[in-house]
DNA sequence: AAGGCGGGCAACCGCGAGGTA
DNA sequence: ATACCTCGCGGTTGCCCGCCT
């Protein structure tokens, strides 16, 4: 028996959500809080399907969504981790708690795919050169990337920490009812901002919450972050994962000298690396 | 000035996993 | 045990915009 697509019911909205009707839907949330999809079109009159609300709040207005473009080192991080774990973007999302899955997973298509493949050509020009690089330079290459990735994950991490709200106002577009809002995603600017500041209202709604779950997935993936979960379940006693331990160990101050011994790279780590 | 083209990104679709009755 | 429901994830699509000719 095959399974209906779950916005197969007539007469539900598709395409760019309104800030109208982004203010509907965070206000539903800020109410009941996130999850019940199912229950939200319903409960709400958005004329959406569930996902399509999930996905909007995930990706767009939950709190702590970090807008515009990649640092260096979140770009290294990703590399890094796209290479260890593939295109589980989801995972590699929560490494990076400001950005969402669908953000990376756009970010590596449109942007890294194309400047790893222009490396990895330049790569192949020079091969030889690749070729004779000993396992000890490759290690110590990896090592200073690491560093990076590291760094970015401490950048990451200070995202916790409470950082206090510009004392400008908020939300000048989504509360003055006769204000020119884009037709369409036309003017992203502006679309972007309002969106940006229905976030930092739920900014103070979610920190009054001080459920650790819901603080950890949040912030990362809707699944949870890896990284939340792991710390807790190392508070807990149960061992990280090598990842996550070397991913922690510099942020929580015990830096100590890394190397390839007992790393298990992925199968389709480039091997011209090794 | 206008049309074509490609890039970027928001949103959709389909599938699988997990939960529950 | 199993059928159904809900949710999350990854791949893909389609629209909009800016650049180029």
């Amino acid at each position: 028996m095959g399974r209906p697509p779950c916005c197969d019911k007539g007469g539900v909205k598709k395409g760019p959500w309104t800030p109208e009707e982004d203010l509907m839907l965070v206000s539903y949330i800020q109410e009941h809080g996130p999850g019940n999809w199912r229950a939200v079109p319903s409960n709400t009159g958005l004329m959406r399907c569930s996902k399509s609300c999930r996905l909007r709040w995930t990706n767009y207005l939950r709190p702590g969504i970090k807008r515009g473009s990649f640092t260096e080192q979140e770009e290294k991080l990703i590399i890094h981790l796209q290479a260890l774990l593939g295109n589980r973007w989801a995972a590699i999302a929560s490494y990076l708690p400001e950005r969402t899955d669908n953000d990376i997973k756009n970010y590596w298509n449109t942007h890294l795919k194309k400047k790893l493949t222009k490396a990895q050509d330049g790569t192949e020009r020079s091969s030889n050169h690749h070729r004779s690089m000993i396992k000890g330079q490759w290690e110590r290459r990896l090592q200073t990337d690491i560093h990076t990735a590291k760094q970015a994950l401490r950048d990451a991490l200070s995202f916790d920490e409470e950082k206090p709200l510009p004392n400008e106002d908020l939300h000048p577009i989504l509360f003055k009812p006769n204000h020119a809002l884009p037709s369409s995603s036309t003017n992203n600017v502006v679309y972007a901002s309002s969106t940006e500041n229905i976030s930092r209202l739920l900014q103070g709604w979610m920190r009054s919450k001080p459920d650790k779950t819901r603080a950890c997935s949040d912030s990362g993936s809707s699944q949870g972050s890896v990284l939340c979960e792991s710390v807790s379940s190392g508070e807990e006693g149960k061992p990280l994962s090598w990842l996550e331990t070397w991913l922690f160990e510099e942020s929580t101050g015990q830096d100590q000298e890394m190397t390839l011994d007992g790393l298990q790279l992925p199968l389709d780590y480039p091997t011209e690396f090794l």
